[in-house]
RNA sequence: CGGGGUGUAGCGCAGUCUGGUAGCGCGCCUGCUUUGGGAGCAGGAUGUCGGAGGUUCGAAUCCUCUCACCCCGACCA
């Protein structure tokens, strides 16, 4: 491609808006450009990398056996209806009608477009397993779309799902794409983490999230660097405190703490670890008040708060409803002298075991001190595990101590089991000739998510330094004074015709620029290869080669290659 | 939805408090010079000041309403 006649618009500085490094750096390099919140437009350049993501991803599932089809991007609200999801799914879901006022929504996932496939489909045992793929834009009404193509409302998505007879046959496809998945981000040359993962409103059994670690990730993931345990830390387990609770030793007492409304100020006040108090965070679930009951250097992990019997969805209770059951404000707020018949009390494990502790006294300017389970007030209703794990804990496999990282979530594979195909009625006829329900699984990778969170993987002060399997050209060829010198064009066509001759991608940079606005640029729009051609060095018969960041075998300095050589050179250094 | 903030040229911003008819940098156009790291000089174009209504002799500026966008919290690839 030849940069005059391409589509290159980058600019100096980011608009106001963009907040994270990849999403200044898509719209500076000209990648994308706003249309409204969370939607985008792919510009030719982006579009490049996206189709690059794209066909890796095309590439691998293909290979892992899975089929590629495409389904209506609009959905009938009727099939949404039969799984239960059209009120389940909520505003997330863009609902439209049709000009016959009949309901329909913009597909936010495929579950029910393919189960219907599959129950059209498939008669018999003979036909499973077989696994669906699609490539397609989605779109989700995101509470806060931010950061660009990062949460965009509408995104790219590659979506599979796959049909069994059998849990184990389900298992099997589910460990092949858990495989392929590796191998998608592996070769796309991305830092990631496999973790076991919640699975959230989709629903199912066992389920694994693939992040690419970035500081600016979402999602906090615990991992164990002395095994290979990891997960999200909406699920990672914090172990029970080995050994029993010790006795009581203090009395119970009241103490000031006029100003102190956190756990943080009390702990500072009285001069105890933070470690020592309890924490109490109220609930409402259904009719009911549940209170939370966490140490003070803990927080309450709401996933697996939500996971205990009548608990499923619970809400924060508002400072009002705080208010008339504990005639107090938020700040004092303690398990002593609840009316358990209205308030039920669930503590975690870490708290069951305190003795001694410090909590909020339900009383304006108030704590207690020496409190202790037993003696000062009831035991919990619930002892469970309801807090998010620390740096430190123990790791639920018994081998060593978990640590944290951040990640963003760029692949999710799920083992549905059968809640669509039960709902939908998709069986098929086993070898007695008995109709079965068919055990299902998906498998989800955010492909325009994956663009912006390579970027936040590899960039510098100049711009993106892009892997060398989505780049959008692998080379650029800097022809400096291109349409001025004959020696230089004569050149640098003679180069780029012999590279684009061998199959890749290589960009031909004879815009009339300066030789300073094509080095920023090549360099903001992160092609990983730069050659540069002047009349100084080809008098000399040499060109300049510069890797965009070192690596393997190359250094990040420019160094002189003859021209004679330049194309074998440059073939042996991009096929890496 | 709750809390905070911003809308002025393609982009980044000043001007708003204290009303007087809009400016800076980048970019863009023309010419000359320059040509291995975002050029210099000279000239030029561009705004319904987010929208509607009001106050006023006069509104980017004050008042009311509205829309859009961004940031912080609850959802997800």
């Amino acid at each position: 491609m030849r940069a005059s006649q391409f589509f290159i618009s980058t600019t100096k500085e980011a608009p106001s808006e963009a907040e994270l490094v990849s999403h200044k750096l898509m719209l500076r390099a000209g990648l994308i450009k706003r249309l409204g919140s969370g939607l985008y437009t792919w510009m030719p350049l982006g579009l490049r990398v996206l189709r690059r993501v794209e066909a890796v991803v095309r590439e691998e599932m293909n290979r892992a056996g899975a089929i590629e089809l495409l389904m209506p991007a609009v959905q009938p609200a009727e099939l949404w209806e039969e799984s239960g999801r059209w009120a389940v799914f909520g505003p997330q879901m863009l609902k439209i009608k049709d000009r016959h006022q009949r309901d329909f929504c913009f597909g936010p996932t495929h579950e029910e477009v393919i189960t219907d496939v599959a129950r059209r489909e498939i008669k018999s045992y003979r036909q499973l397993p077989v696994n669906f793929y699609q490539i397609q834009m989605k779109f989700r009404d995101e509470i806060r779309p931010r950061f660009g193509v990062m949460r965009a409302r509408e995104f790219l998505m590659k979506d599979a799902y796959s049909f069994h007879a059998s849990r184990e046959s389900l298992v099997d496809t589910y460990n092949t794409m858990y495989d392929a998945y590796g191998r998608v981000f592996t070769r796309l040359g991305l830092k990631f983490r496999a973790v076991a993962a919640d699975t959230g409103a989709i629903g199912g059994s066992g389920s694994h999230e693939f992040h690419v670690l970035a500081d600016s990730g979402e999602d906090l993931l615990a991992y164990c660097p002395d095994s290979d345990y990891a997960a999200n830390v909406e699920l990672a387990e914090a172990l029970a405190p080995t050994g029993a609770r010790p006795a009581p030793a203090e009395p119970m007492r009241e103490v000031d703490t006029p100003k102190q409304t956190t756990c943080e100020d009390v702990a500072a006040l009285l001069g105890i670890p933070l470690a020592r108090t309890v924490k109490l965070v109220a609930y409402v679930a259904g009719e009911h008040m549940a209170v939370a009951l966490v140490r003070g250097d803990h927080e309450v992990n709401e996933v697996k708060l939500g996971k205990l019997p009548s608990m499923a969805d619970l809400r924060l209770a508002s400072e009002a409803e705080i208010r008339e059951a504990f005639a107090c404000p938020p700040g004092f707020l303690g398990p002593v002298g609840l009316d358990r018949t209205k308030i039920r009390v669930i503590a975690d494990r870490s708290v069951a075991a305190m003795a001694d502790f410090v909590c909020g006294a339900n009383k304006p300017k108030f704590h207690l001190a020496g409190v202790n389970f037993g003696r000062d007030l009831p035991e919990p209703d619930v002892v469970a595990d309801i807090r998010n794990v620390v740096p430190g804990d123990p790791s639920p496999d018994g081998k060593g101590t978990l640590a944290l990282c951040r990640g963003i979530e760029v692949g999710h594979v799920f083992q549905l089991g059968n809640k669509y195909s039960q709902a939908m009625n998709a069986t098929y006829l086993d070898e007695a000739g008995k109709s079965q329900t068919m055990e299902m699984g998906c498998y989800g990778i955010g492909v325009s998510r994956i663009v912006a969170a390579a970027i936040e993987q590899n960039h510098d002060e100049r711009g993106i330094i892009w892997p060398q399997a989505m780049a959008p050209f692998l080379l650029v060829i800097v022809a400096i004074g291109y349409g001025k010198s004959d020696m230089v064009k004569t050149a640098a066509d003679s180069l780029y015709a012999d590279l684009t001759a061998t199959g890749f991608d290589v960009l031909l940079d004879d815009r009339d620029e300066r030789p300073g606005v094509m080095f920023a640029d090549a360099e903001l729009i992160g092609i990983p290869h730069r050659v540069t051609l002047g009349e100084r060095g080809l008098k000399e018969g040499v060109v300049e080669y510069q890797p965009r960041r070192a690596h393997a075998g190359q250094s990040g300095e420019a160094q002189k290659i003859a021209l004679a050589d330049a194309t074998a050179f440059l073939t042996g250094v991009m096929e890496g």
